[in-house]
DNA sequence: ATTCTGACA
DNA sequence: TGTCAGCA
């Protein structure tokens, strides 16, 4: 796997992040303050993102727009996360699949109850994209 | 010139 | 979240 290697690349500082993804640098900084991403850095301490750090934080941006909250997202990636690693690795499965189901139901409730704050709720087409 | 952390009239 | 300060 060589496309992994430079989708993970430190390639860009947040100035170019910002136009990309239309973020504040408060708000980019912010969310790596909630390990939503983890931006490698430079030897003067200055971030530098990956292309899948830009597609990350699009999502992030994505679901804040749907009211999702950090927790929120927080708990889609690990859903995300679990159901990689059970792809990946079989044997141990039957063990992230209780915690996936409950995380699923908590999910949609969270969701859910986003929606019901003033925002466009999200549709049932796109909920499907996010529980399968 | 840019970015970083910390703080809040 | 915005924004300003004081550094690096």
């Amino acid at each position: 796997m060589n496309d992994h290697v430079r989708r993970n690349m430190p390639l860009f500082p947040i100035s170019i992040v910002k136009q990309l993804t239309e973020l504040s640098a408060r708000q980019i900084r912010y969310y790596e303050e909630h390990s939503l991403i983890h931006p490698a850095r430079t030897s003067g301490n200055q971030r530098l993102f990956s292309f899948n750090d830009v597609d990350r934080l699009l999502e992030i941006k994505s679901l804040i727009e749907r009211g999702i909250n950090i927790s929120g997202i927080k708990e889609i990636f690990e859903l995300r996360a679990q159901e990689q690693s059970s792809k990946e690795n079989p044997a141990l499965a039957p063990k992230t699949e209780i915690s996936q189901k409950e995380l699923r139901r908590h999910l949609k409730n969270e969701v859910m109850m986003a929606g019901k704050h003033g925002k466009p709720s999200m549709i049932q087409g796109q909920l499907s994209r996010f529980f399968n």
